[in-house]
DNA sequence: TTGAAAGCGCTAACAA
DNA sequence: TTGTTAGCGCTTTCAA
């Protein structure tokens, strides 16, 4: 697949209801040199080779202090600044990572992004964060820019379904995956026990005295989403209680209004739950919205329970009971797992689990 | 006073840091060649130059279909990938846009930067977002990925301050603002018009009869934040109503808790506001979820007016009447203003101001 | 300690 | 239509 390139940006942006107000023309600047010049500029002005100048720019010891002193001052004179894009083709790396996470606008992935971000930039690299909409095409399409040198390497926050694609056509690129992982999809993994998690939720909910609970989910092509399905079925049958198939829901998109319908839907029916575990605070969110909007009273008429501790779920009304997931530590593990992966390509990178928690607050 | 308290954080997950299940040892690869290999290969396997190999990636013209399909075949057996670092390097463009936010973390601006990253990739180009956290060393330091070839242009939505400082070391540099603008720094922007949306805030409020009008605003390194000042003052005094001193309160960051704080202090006083008009949805869901803390009913006892029209803001009770602001092309019209400048460095790019609209719902 | 020079892999001007 | 070749700006041997 040949490469197409759209050059060029046509647009003459004719925006309708934009009022325009002042128009702004080219600065000064003009067809002028560029910004920077070259280092060859920075070494003939400075009286030394290239090689020196180079050598102070990254700092090798090797060099006369007070040559030194005189590259450094017509650097800072003339306001040079090394192109990276030389640089890095010359070392054949491009410092940049890659994140794709499968709805970016989920503030769940906000806050482990800034996890992987804080992280990387700590270790010199900067973050090329992917929306993927948990697409293998999409997903498969920028997984392409490692190959193509775009980046060194790849977190990927997608489903197991499009992970196990990746790993077929590609076992040796350097990747890891985080909160969504198969470990036997034989790439470096961090995340939370899921199933346990879930079982933490459901027996919560069962020890307040909750018999019918229902559970909605994401959509499948997770495992995580497999994984705390079992959770909470394997906790209803160790506490012999019922689990009807009509208490199980799964959506295929994690926002309020997903969730806002699900719980609708379910307590619409004869027999309905006295209790709704959601597989994340953003559904959970809708779920109290919709069963206020049929005017069921939370926690009196159905308990909710959510999963992940957003900042937002200590602020609703009733506040959120839910699994927290320490979500920075996630993210910075993730890179951090990356990273030793790119520095030792045949060091042997552990899968991580990391502790989850049951806060529980007023919604259940 | 901020929200609920943790009621109960029962720990029930002891798992020590990290449970390190199995261990990934380096996949196949081995000192491999990389992957890939260079146009070069590609161009003897299939019998041709290099040149060749170059103009049938890049879609020119002048290829025979024959040889054209020849060089794709071999493309396609050897799973060639174009290094686009050298690309880059030789077209000296790094096709990649820098997005410098304060906080990703706010759902606000992670709806604007799925905008630009949208219509970026829609020509060709990649994000690379950065979050500033508002400081203005770290947006320089950011901002310096353009002087060094990473960055082909860059958006930002930082402080005013911050732009200004900025632009006083680099006019010529391409970029633009976006939400926070300031015309006379002299570069394209894209925004609302502040000042009227504040005063439509606060008009809808006096209209419902509320006349102790109090502001928690964002600080005033923001011009957004000036500007809705004052709109709300001139709206205040056009109503001939008191604006007091004790009823406006700036505060460092938008978050939630910020906003529940400062929501308590302020009818902690005597003479407490009616209404509270914040300036960001975020702290709006802290103001409500403060009021409640202290035992104020939403809107009877104060009504609230957020701004920007979050997702959220229709899932909370009660929900909240806010200012929509078009995120989505507010990102949008910011990435198209910056690729204009990019294809056309002398071009005349306008100020664009898009529309907002007031969204009443049940909180004042 | 310093410099000369070879390339990294690609694109594009120029020739054929 | 195709090939030859000169760099893009840098890092890094290798020699001095």
């Amino acid at each position: 697949m040949a490469a197409q390139p759209q050059r060029g940006v046509s647009a003459s942006t004719p925006v309708s209801q934009a009022a325009d107000a002042d128009a702004v023309t080219a600065t000064a600047a003009g067809a002028a040199p560029a910004h920077g010049g070259s280092i060859a500029g920075v070494a003939q002005r400075a009286g030394v080779s290239v090689a020196t100048v180079s050598r102070v720019l990254n700092g090798h010891a090797n060099v006369r202090p007070a040559t030194r002193e005189r590259v450094l001052a017509e650097v800072e004179a003339s306001g040079y600044r090394v192109n990276e894009l030389a640089r890095n083709l010359r070392t054949a790396e491009s410092r940049l990572l890659l994140t794709m996470v499968p709805d970016f606008g989920n503030p769940f992935y906000a806050e482990i992004v800034r996890g992987i971000d804080a992280l990387a930039r700590q270790h010199g690299y900067f973050m090329l964060l992917c929306d993927t909409g948990a697409d293998e095409g999409r997903e498969r399409s920028y997984f392409d820019l490692l190959r193509r040198h775009r980046a060194d390497g790849a977190i990927c926050l997608d489903p197991a379904t499009v992970q196990h694609a990746l790993a077929a056509e590609s076992t040796a690129l350097p990747w890891v995956a985080c909160c969504e992982f198969d470990p036997a999809v034989g790439v470096p993994y961090v995340g939370i026990d899921n199933y346990r998690a879930a079982g933490d939720a459901v027996r919560h909910l069962i020890a307040r005295g909750r018999r019918r609970i229902a559970l909605i989910n994401s959509d499948e092509h997770y495992l995580y989403a497999q994984q705390r399905r079992d959770g909470y079925l394997d906790a209803l049958r160790d506490a012999g209680l019922d689990a009807r198939d009509a208490w199980r829901v799964d959506v295929h998109c994690l926002d309020y209004d997903a969730g806002a319908k699900a719980a609708a839907a379910l307590v619409r029916d004869g027999e309905a739950p006295d209790a709704i575990f959601a597989v994340s605070d953003t559904l959970a969110v809708g779920v109290i919205n919709g069963l206020r909007g049929v005017g069921r009273r939370v926690p009196d008429d159905v308990a909710v329970v959510g999963f992940d501790d957003l900042a937002l779920s200590a602020q609703i009304d009733p506040p959120l009971t839910t699994i927290a997931q320490p979500m920075r530590e996630l993210g910075e593990t993730a890179a951090r797992l990356l990273l030793q992966r790119l520095a030792d390509p045949r060091a042997s990178v552990p899968g991580v689990l990391l502790p989850h928690r049951l806060v529980v607050r007023g919604s259940g």
